[in-house]
DNA sequence: GATAAAACGATAATGATTATCATTGAAATA
DNA sequence: TATTTCAATGATAATCATTATCGTTTTATC
């Protein structure tokens, strides 16, 4: 688990190392999303960052040009499933997979040791080098069930 | 593996004990997705038809149409990646996953006993009744590495 | 401070998908 | 078989998320 100081750095290095130019608003989107525990679609980062800090003047343009480039990054990451586009969470979390209620939309997030290994053993023996990799599983709740 | 014609009966009796009716299009759709292998949007199923049957007036609604149909009676699954939207895809093959190359597209499949077994133990484990899941291992196949 | 290029905000454009609506056609019934 | 009813269709307008454009503003370098 890294603390949020170290993952600006970590952006600020990046950028640098890039030779691109550090800005103001894509600390703000990574700050969202490295506060908001969830899985955040662009919509709602910048809603949020509305709120939060109303003197920003921020657009929806650039809040979908910072997460593109965070994901790119590999500081962000997406999971697409559902009506509402893709949503984003920090990589600051350990790894791990969904469980989603298609009823009432809870998500569970869980990891499990051996399934990973097993993914890496497939993509070995299928010459693949694997970079990522996204898991859901798709049921009903305990409270939805009734 | 089943053929199909069984599909297709399958379809029938779905229709009829839904009190619906039968159409000629969704018909098509599913055969379509039942000889193509591989994974197709709902454009390509599109023009697939109007090739393979030029004469057929089938409008892209309706494949739109009949493809949500097919998938939430499980005749037809979806899964979405990449940049062109969901990919549909029949399920009379047995249950599988995907591999998925994110330099060329090329997609392998694959299923794996213990992973299925584990994850049907997390959906317990968290009181989930699981409906479906969705696996997707990116990285880069061999022939693209260099 | 001057300069060049990156990044921005506003917004138009795009592309996939969904909604609307008048018309067609399947199937139950007379 | 003709009538009736309502699901389904085709055409197309509308919507929604995302991307492209473009003139302006910032950042980093000199």
């Amino acid at each position: 688990m890294v603390n949020s100081e170290n993952v600006i750095d970590e952006l600020k290095k990046i950028v640098k190392q890039k030779g691109l130019k550090y800005t103001e608003q894509r600390e703000v989107v990574l700050n969202i999303l490295l506060h908001a525990d969830g899985h955040l679609t662009a919509e709602e980062v910048y809603n949020l960052i509305k709120t939060k800090k109303p003197d920003s003047n921020i657009g929806i343009a650039t809040v979908y040009r910072a997460l593109g480039f965070l994901e790119e990054v590999n500081l962000i990451t997406s999971i697409t499933f559902g009506t509402d586009g893709k949503k984003y969470e920090s990589n600051t979390k350990e790894h791990h997979d969904h469980l989603i209620c298609t009823t009432c939309g809870k998500i569970v997030e869980f990891m499990d040791d051996e399934i990973e290994k097993r993914q890496d053993r497939i993509a070995k023996k299928n010459k693949f080098k694997i970079t990522s990799h996204s898991m859901q599983l798709y049921g009903v709740c305990e409270s939805c069930k009734n």
